[in-house]
DNA sequence: GCAGCATATGCACATGGTTGCATACAATAA
DNA sequence: TTATTGTATGCAACCATGTGCATATGCTGC
């Protein structure tokens, strides 16, 4: 139900075909939401079947049509609900936590490269963060409040990546994970 | 293939029918990895097909047999490349960064309800974790490294919950979600 | 005496997501 | 000249997970 969600939300924004949408997600939301064209195209079907978006076939010559959908009064209206409707609390599943629990089983070397890994993915990850919130929000407080939103959810993947790099830190100084 | 995984650590630390994974499942490890008794059963059924794991059928009166299942080599072995093999990066999806997209749809009576009720949530998750903590990690130094690993992921999941909470804490500062 | 829970397993169906493959052409780079 | 990338859509099969239902009985508490 929320890739849905998503695909209302960037409708709302703007009409897009499901190559747009794709392109977006790649841009600018790839640290928010993520989907594959496959994902995408099935989904926008199924809504234009339940007449929550609209759609306007643009053929070109050569290529396949675009189809361009638009949100509907219909849409909104679940959008809108969805928007009222507390989530579900996360699920937490993490595979790395059940390595842990075979420690015994886990070679101190595979445990290193594991760790190290993932901590220069993170690093990454924040360097990624970084530059978006300077190109973005480099002034957030003098945006409205609608376009300061985004921030937040920046900030949030900031600081929990943030802590994961300080966990990953300690675990290796107190067991010994750095050969 | 986490599940798998999970299941095969559980096996190996003591063969176990379906029904006591699942209360392993609920009692200790919950926080850490959580799954139905469907997928439980339907995984391992499909690991005994493989010949990751041996069972035994223990005939009982007035209840269906218990099937005792016991990992076999080559679920060890199985098990033993899962932890050589590195972890794909955990993807990021969360439904709430799209509330935060669709700001200006969202009505600041459910944001405030949405946060505060997520982080009543978080709190009480906070007072699971310290209360594990102090009954099975009270004295975790004195443990034996592999005993002492699980702590390690307690941890992780406090600190990620605060940071969690400190977040929600600014926003509603910020953004007044607090009427 | 009966409701509800614990024990113990399983089928069937639905939803969400991934992967491989297919089509078709234009523009750009090697 | 050929290979690759970008535009644009889609089918089919599969994997992981969740939900509802079914079965059968013993034990515990009201």
């Amino acid at each position: 139900m929320s890739l849905r969600a998503v695909l209302l939300i960037t409708l709302k924004d703007e009409p897009a075909t499901g190559y747009d949408v794709l392109k977006r997600f790649q841009k600018g939301l790839a640290h928010v939401w993520n989907a594959s064209h496959q994902q995408i195209y099935r989904e926008l079907e199924r809504m234009y079947q339940l007449g929550l978006v609209e759609r306007e076939t643009v053929p070109q010559d050569g290529r396949p049509n675009r189809k361009v959908y638009r949100i509907t009064s219909e849409g909104e209206t679940e959008l809108q609900q969805w928007l009222e409707t507390p989530l579900d609390p996360p699920v937490v599943r993490l595979p790395l936590y059940a390595k842990f629990f075979a420690w015994e089983s886990w070679p101190a070397e595979a445990r290193t490269r594991e760790l190290s890994g993932l901590r220069q993915q993170l690093e990454e990850r924040l360097t990624t963060y970084r530059a978006i919130e300077q190109y973005w929000f480099s002034d957030p407080w003098s945006m409205p409040a609608e376009k300061r939103a985004p921030w937040h959810t920046l900030r949030l993947g900031q600081r929990l990546t943030e802590t994961w790099i300080e966990w990953i830190d300690e675990i290796t100084e107190q067991e010994g994970s750095t050969p």
